[in-house]
DNA sequence: TGTACATCAGTGAACGCGCGTTCACTGATGTAC
DNA sequence: TGTACATCAGTGAACGCGCGTTCACTGATGTAC
């Protein structure tokens, strides 16, 4: 699993990588391959399960420093770009697959996004909640929230850091806009 | 060119792709390819092109149908939809290449979208003035809205009639947050 | 109008290559009695 | 503690396959004089 993560990069994908290729830089016989997994694809997905406790870390992680420090979506996003330079290959396992060729992997996928997405609107309903300005819509506003986070987590993948602190300055302008915006729909009675 | 979109599909990339599937498919023979072309990525950025052009001919049409209509969140999202029903094979490479393996791939892809979004910009800042309700940061407000119609798109082109219909509801409320979120900042003097 | 020549899209045979997968085998480690 | 056996990760040789690319060649269409 360790070499097949090692060989993706902005140019190179899972899809791309041969049975062979991973046997070579695990240093083990094409054939040994077989006594671990019976397919790539089965790495592959091993590999979305790991990406998966990524997730689930962040978000705690997330949690723990917002209780902390507060400024929930400035903290947020700068624990999410972390675990992003820190997995780097998982994340761009997770975020090339979600939209790639192999439909096993765009469900595994989309199973452990959706969980994310759940979680972050129950968060979102608590925490606005809290301050009195409900939203109209908190499932909708993680939805619109996690597609555009983990866009801009694609993008920042392969930035320089001084792309990266744009980055994240941009991300965390357009979550604002977004919580706003469901906050005032729901003060005009819209929701 | 049409025979390698005709072999485009949900599992099945560009990337996939072999010339002698594509000459298959076209009818020719496998050498007589480089009579066009001098490789299969030479062809796929001809395609890009295309998509392109879609693209503008797509804002042009919303634009009309704006000006007749109104509400343009909404005649946007159905005139995006529609391009997409139409150009499916077209918009699945532009929407999966965008983030793909290929370097040229994403740079070309990438300037058609930055076009797109510029334009957008401009509409939306010229709109919201006209409306006296300035945007706090028309490209910002531009950017998360293509980010976010991208992604539904790219979750239409494989969805039911039933579910596209769903997803254009929510898009339009997604992009209506983002709008009045930056209105709202706007009007706070927070821009 | 005829003739000579250039251009152009097409062809089939052939090449070397990396691939996934099978097979029968090896030797180290773990387990039962 | 010793012995017998099972399990397990590993191996190299071999296979058939589809691939991209080269080559020299064909015949139709376009162009110059």
């Amino acid at each position: 699993m360790d070499a097949a993560l090692a060989q993706l990069s902005a140019d190179r994908g899972f899809g791309s990588l041969s049975l062979r290729e991973v046997a070579r830089e695990a240093g083990i016989a094409p054939t040994s391959f077989y006594r671990h997994f019976s397919e790539l694809d089965e790495l592959g997905l091993a590999l979305v399960d790991e990406g998966g406790v990524a997730l689930r870390q962040l978000m705690r992680q997330a949690r723990k420093r917002i209780a902390r420090n507060g400024s929930a979506i400035s903290t947020s996003v700068d624990t999410f770009m972390e675990y992003l330079a820190n997995n780097a290959n998982l994340f761009r396992l997770m975020l090339r697959e979600r939209t790639g060729v192999s439909k096993p992997f765009r469900t595994a996928i989309q199973t452990e996004i959706e969980h994310f997405v759940t979680e972050l609107a129950d968060d979102l309903r608590r925490f606005a909640e809290d301050e009195g300005k409900p939203l109209s819509d908190a499932r909708l506003v993680a939805e619109a929230m996690v597609t555009l986070v983990f866009n801009q987590g694609a993008e920042a993948l392969d930035a320089t850091p001084k792309e990266r602190e744009i980055l994240k300055t941009k991300l965390k302008a357009e979550l604002r806009m977004i919580l706003v915006g469901s906050q005032t729909l729901s003060h005009l009675g819209l929701n």
